[in-house]
DNA sequence: CATGAATGAGTCTTCATTCAT
DNA sequence: CATGAATGAAGACTCATTCAT
């Protein structure tokens, strides 16, 4: 674990799985496919996860450390809460930013055979809601926005990301990549909207 | 198929798949459950039903025409455009309402073997995200809401579902059903809000 | 399972598998080969044994029940101890009879990773030692056997067996089938010998 | 192999062998297992050892060495025929005395993958069996024993202890190990008075 | 010599789908 | 039409063995 070569396979494997997962999805995908794409043996794999499910729940893990990494550093720049959450969504929806996915993956699989993984994601998942729902509890307080439920509010900013398949399939069965800020600014912005006090700016 | 009791065998097993695939997960669930959660041979359901997957995207269709159906009875009945959005949400959020989970269905199988089901399924999600965007687009058109992109808002509007699961985990592990109407008001409130123009009611 | 059709594939799925686990061992054994020696697909085997561990501990079960069985008619057809203790040693050791390898084959399987077959092959074990145990306890009671532990005789007659594939590895390598019944009779000499009272016949 | 540290931890790793195979038998166990109980890296088992089987065939080989050596000491000890039977019984049952498990590990595993392990284990076989089949067929040429062949007769004595676990199964779950003398007493005069020509003491 | 990370061949097991009754 | 016994393709996982360090 704290071989640092070790980290590294662990990495490309976790990378590799990323990858796989987001293409064929978590059920097409096989063990093997992950394998080959990171480069590795099949066993070795099983070195790194207990298995197939460990491999979902580890990257849900590393993704929710990002993007609570991501929205501390936002927040801790100093900027207004409106681009925090512009950025935040920003963050989910492009994907090439790191994070992007993990709603997403998460959404694939509601359901682990596992009940010690099952828990872990939800622990997971607390951890990040909360983690978005603080601050805009903060902001109601100090009534810079309306009064609402806080955890619902922070909830909906993160499902934000599944309306992306939606708007794809809709409006042109691929959204362009280089159309992502705008996407982001607009759902940040009509999210912004409907959390702001009437005549703040 | 136009025999009546064709019909009503079909939607036995449509009605257990339903049941089936929310309780255990599209993946877990096999067709042995849905036959039997319908009370009908396994051979059987092949007789209606081209296989699993056309079983879940048959769900999504009749799910699909209940979500139109229920909008358009909406909006026919003559409600503002608030109140509509918040029925609309309430309908996908009350388990106990039709509908309530197709799209988190939709989202735990993004990726079909079958391309024709593909296909159909994208066909579906057009047919839906449009029906919704339509009224938007108008109220735009007539200055009633700000101006969007009405594709996005209506795909935002469908994905809101999406953020329930998360609420679920984060609150209180699990949301009591009485909660639905206050957490549909909340979720439509907060849309409402971002869409409308500043200064309307 | 009260289907004779059923019956008769289970039992030529239990014969297919007395032959294969006999000819390469339970562990180098496959459920495929299992399987195609019954002329079934591998997943039918599934359809009547929960798993291989389960087809090991059924042989045993039903081999058991054909040993009680014919232990029942030799006693009941009324011979003298002496002939019973014959023939039910030739029972075991004649390949032809039924019942010849289930003792060999427990022996080679002493440990089960399911503790539910684990019990149940103990119960079985218990049932044919005791069945054989109940007239040695008779006969010493009747002062016609020396006093011993019955318990104890019973398990070294049907541990007897054991002997053979020492015997055909040290004296030709393959014991000629033909020989099978001076062996038998030799190997029930020595035990009728060893338990009979001093002066008796 | 003659430095002296080189023949320790040899032994050591086929003293963990047996303790390990008897413990979770041989297929159950993994060669991981093996090198963990010796202290010693995976990687140096197969320095000693050619492989799993190989373990087997040598710890099979150790054990006959030492049940060769015991049987020469006992009768150069000069004792009488029937006490010479009861220590090689004795010795086998004791779970204290070494080579208590050679034959119940042997017939854990009587095919072997490799043919020329397979043959490995004949030799030693047949070397042990007629190790003990010398002395029985002198007696016998002496007019001591009753005719009998005498190798089926050094057969059933060596495997007298498959009788052991059906005996624990079938009396108390598990034997005291307190109660191994009688046990050994038993089965030894059982077998003593099978081959003893009648009217000796 | 010693090690243990890496490997992939080999198995069991599941389950969607077919088809004879 | 209805059924469920039969099937085998597909895939997760284990572990004996190798080899670079």
């Amino acid at each position: 674990m704290r071989d640092p070569v070790s980290r590294i396979k662990r990495q490309r494997i976790l990378d590799a799985a990323m990858h796989v997962f987001s293409e064929r999805g978590f059920h097409h995908a096989t063990v093997s496919e992950v394998a080959r794409a990171a480069h590795v043996g099949k066993g070795t794999v099983y070195l790194y996860f207990a298995g197939k499910e460990d491999l979902l729940v580890s990257l849900f893990d590393e993704l929710a450390d990002r993007l609570v990494w991501v929205f501390d550093r936002i927040l801790v720049e100093g900027e207004s809460l409106d681009e925090a959450i512009r950025r935040l969504v920003s963050e989910q929806i492009d994907d090439g930013q790191p994070g992007a996915q993990v709603f997403r993956l998460m959404a694939q699989q509601p359901f682990l055979a596992n009940l010690t993984l099952q828990r872990e994601k939800h622990a997971l998942v607390r951890r990040i809601v909360e983690r978005v729902a603080v601050p805009i509890r903060d902001a109601i307080a100090h009534g810079f926005l309306r009064s609402c439920d806080a955890t619902l509010c922070a909830s909906v900013l993160l499902a934000l990301p599944a309306a992306i398949p939606l708007y794809e399939v809709a409006a042109t069965e691929r959204m362009f990549p280089s159309e992502a800020p705008r996407v982001a600014t607009e759902l940040s912005g009509l999210l912004w909207n409907g959390l702001k006090k009437e005549g703040s700016p």
